[in-house]
DNA sequence: GCAAAAGTGTTTGGGATACACCCATGC
DNA sequence: GCATGGGTGTATCCCAAACACTTTTGC
């Protein structure tokens, strides 16, 4: 088949799925919606990608006007999920989405053009548009990418205890791991080292601090899980 | 930043990567292109993808007529790969590319608009745009969906011996496994039964035929490799 | 001394790995 | 009978899983 009319590109979009963990649970950036279509619900935040800037550079942009947070330094890995793109996902018209899963922590949005709140990802908002969906996929491929990588780093301070650790793991799993085994399989991994200081916090025993050797996403030579 | 000029989006393509075995090599699926530019070079069968029509439809389209593909009936398994999206990959202006990882076996071309050839991955022509990049991509994940999963179905035929079932994975792998822990891996997996099916060929032993009890993309209880 | 979280070892079972010979057939 | 690929078993090691008590602190 043939093109008897020019081309016409649909609408592209990009949407951010942001991670924290707050209170040991993994919670999602949503902004309320001020205008239809979905009006006074909750979405990602994202908007248009238009010609001549990469869908990372729209997304930088939009969520920094949007949600006030920056991804550059705010968030501690990025990485792109999907690209969704049926016809009604968008009552206005076809519109594509790049979408995109970030983690950070102790992220806290700067000023905004619209109200941003992190919500639990168990207990969501009414939300707009496929977003539910949406971040259902990034949760699925968030527990993957925890089970062959060392990608908790984005959710922990540069000095962390092995409670943390494990808090942020069963956090994102959704449930819960034997401490022991936990920590002989995660110390054997060699990610992390042990430092020489101790947090001391409420009445009882002080926790080794540790911090991980590399920053950069690797692959685990044995999976977790 | 607000947009003082009207939206415009970025030109959307769609591209497929599709492979297949041949004599026990894994090949992929490229075009020559006619016209500039990269005209003379090799390509991903792709092409536009215009507004109220999802992705896959699109892809679907173009494959046939560019390639003589049909993605439905002749390839077993399809799934999106990643979206390319800098704005130089195309020299005619910005495209962003949707790209697709498909698998089939036997796939002879139909009557198409293009010349059309299955190549080697480890020995391509020079390549049209990224798409080195592109193939090496879904080569990799190509890898890893066969750690994971029973994807390797997509490449078989419904009868088959676990020779040939084994030079399936050495062949997308790139290394040879041990046969008798690789039958007895597999076999235990249970994703497969025995037939009351032999296959004479040659001056040795026929081979038992087996068959898969299921041909949709499962995850494997235990990964491979 | 007691409450609260930190820290620590052993046993058991299953799967991964390494490795070499016999079997059924066609010619 | 011989060449060719089909088919099979065992020993070892490592890791996953299950499981409970001692240590250090603040009050």
């Amino acid at each position: 088949m043939k093109y008897t009319t020019p081309y016409v590109a649909p609408t592209l979009t990009v949407d951010a799925v942001i991670f924290q963990l707050i209170n040991g649970v993994l919670n999602v950036a949503l902004i309320q919606r001020e205008n239809d279509p979905f009006k006074g619900k909750w979405a990602l935040p994202g908007g248009y990608s238009p010609k001549g800037e990469t869908t990372t550079e729209a997304l930088t942009r939009i969520v920094e006007y949007k949600a006030g947070i920056n991804i550059q330094t705010q968030l501690s890995y990025i990485e792109q999920l999907y690209t969704f793109d049926t016809v009604a996902r968008d009552p206005r018209g076809h519109a594509v989405s790049v979408t995109y899963m970030g983690c950070g922590r102790e992220i806290s949005p700067n000023e905004a053009h619209s109200v941003v709140s992190f919500f639990p990802v168990d207990s969501l908002p009414p939300t707009a548009y496929d977003h539910a969906a949406i971040i259902k996929y990034a949760h699925d491929r968030l527990i993957a990418k925890l089970t062959y990588t060392n990608a908790v780093y984005a959710f922990l301070p540069q000095y962390f205890t092995l409670a943390e650790l494990q808090a942020a793991y069963e956090a994102v799993f959704g449930h819960e791991l034997d401490k022991r085994n936990f920590r002989k399989k995660f110390l054997s991994l060699g990610l992390t080292v042990e430092t020489d200081q101790m947090r001391r916090e409420g009445a009882h025993r002080p926790a080794r601090l540790h911090r991980f050797t590399s920053d950069t996403l690797e692959t685990l030579s044995r999976s977790f899980e």
